[in-house]
DNA sequence: GTCTATACCAGGATAGAC
DNA sequence: GTCTATCCTGGTATAGAC
């Protein structure tokens, strides 16, 4: 890891703690283990470092939905004909597979779960900041499950309802969950079991009446 | 109002916009109309403005809770037996009512939203920060909720489910909104129509069924 | 209770040797 | 590319006159 690198990622840990007045140049090179004068041949200036995690890291965020098939153009999400087929077909228990996915994203990864807790101390400095909070912590999820249930609406896999409400009915509990377990990666279990509540919840609120055996509501 | 309560005022607009650490004490002084100096026959230190305002606006967010006839003990709020029998002779539209005080007393109280703002962006730095921030962002209203729909689903306003779920399912929605429009209010009018249509679609999920005419779901 | 003046220090940043 | 040394600014806080 070339000390770049290594100054960008313990300047994302100092800052995601205390946010970007409260961490001093001095700080940042503690951590990485080399004096304040040696950060100015990486960096201009603070500011810089600030800068290059939000451009540098922000990208990988990206990469969570191109896991999930997703197809983004312009920024905006959408989910394109093949795929939409594809969801059509998806069983109850792919399903849950992807909500673990995007749980797990959400709360356990390392970068992701820094990078979001800077965002939120920033995002009332900055309007470009603010917008990239909103985005990475639940727009592109919301946006993109909108289109999710309505394909599977449309293959019958749930009942007919508003997708818009739906993906809010699903997606705004694990974005709550966030910021209830966030800063106590030791009791991620307990909010796992949160979640599996919330799903099977979910489920039987939103499912599809059954096809053949008796009602699930 | 003293200079006193001017200078808390004032700090509390600095502070919820930039963070404890990014607003200085001139920048306080100069807000209130006096010399940096004076503030000090008022408070201590610059700490102790910042411990201020969270002991004396804090207890601001109770007074929320009392008018909807919440008794609190301990902390903990919980809804004694009268209340329960009151909630489980609501109607519909008093329910929505409800939600609506709650809805823009998130939103548009102005002390409110500044204060969790401040408690977002300082939430990191210090747990029992984090354990107010929590508290009046989320955990009182989903228990106070939790009380409240247990109650009308007992009095048949609700279909049976699990009140915790639908409490969560009721309210995190409402906290999304928070972030998303909360630093925007003059998109207030936009947050409240996303906000009637969860009320709405929350009713057609959750509805008991209806007692003579068709189906709402 | 507010002012002017000032002490003091921490933090950002640069120069220049190695 | 890292170091030592240093500069300078801006921020917290105090002393003491009015």
């Amino acid at each position: 890891m070339s000390t770049r690198e290594r100054i960008l990622s313990e300047a994302l840990t100092l800052f995601s703690q205390r946010g970007f007045d409260a961490v001093s140049v001095r700080d940042i090179a503690r951590a990485v283990g080399i004096k304040e004068a040696s950060l100015y041949n990486h960096f201009a200036n603070k500011q810089a470092i600030f800068d290059s995690i939000l451009r540098e890291y922000a990208d990988r965020w990206g990469s969570l939905f191109s896991r999930l098939q997703l197809t983004g153009e312009d920024g905006q999400f959408t989910v394109d004909e093949r795929t939409v087929a594809m969801y059509g077909q998806m069983t109850r228990e792919q399903f849950n597979a992807m909500a673990a996915v995007l749980f797990e994203a959400y709360l356990k990864d390392n970068i992701n779960v820094k990078l979001r807790k800077l965002l939120t101390i920033e995002q009332y400095r900055n309007p470009d900041i603010a917008a990239l909070f909103k985005r990475l912590s639940f727009e592109d999820s919301l946006t993109f499950q909108t289109a999710l249930f309505g394909a599977m609406i449309r293959a019958g896999l749930f009942g007919p309802t508003d997708p818009q409400m739906m993906a809010l009915a699903f997606f705004s509990p694990i974005f709550l969950l966030f910021y209830q377990y966030g800063d106590q990666p030791e009791r991620f279990e307990e909010a796992r079991a949160v979640f599996t509540r919330h799903i099977d919840h979910f489920h039987e609120k939103y499912g599809a009446p059954a096809p053949k055996k008796g009602s699930t509501l």
